[in-house]
DNA sequence: TAATACATACGTTCATGTATGTATGTAAAT
DNA sequence: ATTTACATACATACATGAACGTATGTATTA
């Protein structure tokens, strides 16, 4: 074949990625071969080499496909400063609702943490994410640090503690759902149990 | 070499293993061969192919050695019927204290967690796992409505939802902690967090 | 002596990366 | 406005290596 326009091989990238979310899905990263994704792209391994590196580097576009915009949004909201603990909770919630009812959200997510093996160049990819994370525990350990300046929160409570008891409480939704969603419906139960862990921060002081 | 005595026979099946063990951590089960488990117990493949059928049996029985005892552990406690909720926090913080003190616990949940994609045969692995998952949850459920009964908590609380939410939390914290042990204190934060969650529900009503 | 507990040897499959082929778009030169 | 030249966007072909399962050998032990 030959050369399209730059429009065309942008679908043609999309089109790769598109498939290797539904490939990876099915067989997981590590048991998936490029011919495989390739195949299920309607393309070669040719044009996959010629838009990645090779599959890390694919599997790193895809991840970022989803979750650039998603701190972008997360980053967006922080100038509210009057509620903390009501923007923390909108964050939290917004972003359960957004996976129980995105399929993208739900591929990647149930890939990412089910569906492949950190190691090697793979660690390297986990790595920048596990930055994202940091990032996002210390956005959510300042907003609960000022959720105690103003009063929301008791001043015993610890502001790390707090935030990596809603990271994780966040995280054991998004790994138990993903895994299973007839479990539990993640968007009936989702705002219950956060402000049920919230209103528990107010009682106890997190510690 | 030679035939070996019966506990010499169970010696060698405990140090492929620890082996397994070693190395899944470091290079994922999907990138281990046998031959890397073999070089680290000391012994060839021929060895693991006469105690094991093949990776995944080998992997099913690796995990079994730890879950199996827990999952015992864990239904000797049943019996305690005074105090549901105190029971119910006593499993929880228990498991998490016992995760931070022994390696072995430390590597398994690792490699289960990060290191394992739960396809093809891997799946009916994972299925397993969920069927102890769910007999967990369904053991948590059972003592949240107990305490419900015994007015530890709103009569308005789902104890469905009040389960889903503990296990929810415990994932979450084994989940980021294995991934990155020095994000934060485990032993510490475990009690206040677990505390936090319960306290929650009590004032809530877990909806 | 027969089953056990391994070690060794073999054949096959399969994924990877690269090298190379090829046809088209695109921009500059005429 | 053509032609020319080159970069682009893939497809195809090839060489390498690694892991798997099995088959077979062998030395004990019961």
């Amino acid at each position: 074949m030959a050369r399209k326009t730059k429009e065309e091989a942008q679908e043609t990238r999309n089109r790769i990625l598109d498939a290797a979310e539904q490939v990876f899905q099915r067989q997981g990263v590590s048991r998936t071969s490029l011919a495989d994704i390739a195949d299920e792209a309607s393309v070669t391994r040719g044009a996959i080499y010629w838009h990645f590196r090779n599959k890390a580097d694919l599997y790193d576009a895809m991840i970022k496909r989803v979750l650039d915009p998603e701190e972008a949004r997360c980053n967006a909201g922080i100038v509210t400063d009057s509620d903390p603990l009501g923007f923390i909770r909108g964050l939290a919630v917004d972003f359960l609702q957004q996976l129980a009812q995105d399929p993208r959200y739900q591929r990647v997510f149930e890939i990412a943490w089910h569906k492949c093996e950190y190691v090697d160049e793979m660690a390297v990819i986990r790595d920048s994410h596990l930055e994202c994370g940091r990032r996002f525990i210390a956005l959510l350990e300042d907003a609960m640090q000022r959720a105690r300046e103003a009063g929301q929160l008791p001043s015993s409570a610890c502001p790390r503690q707090a935030a990596v008891g809603l990271i994780a409480l966040l995280d054991g939704l998004v790994v138990n759902w993903t895994l299973e969603p007839a479990l539990f419906p993640l968007a009936e139960y989702a705002p219950g149990l956060v402000d049920a862990y919230l209103l528990g921060l107010r009682a106890s002081g997190g510690h």
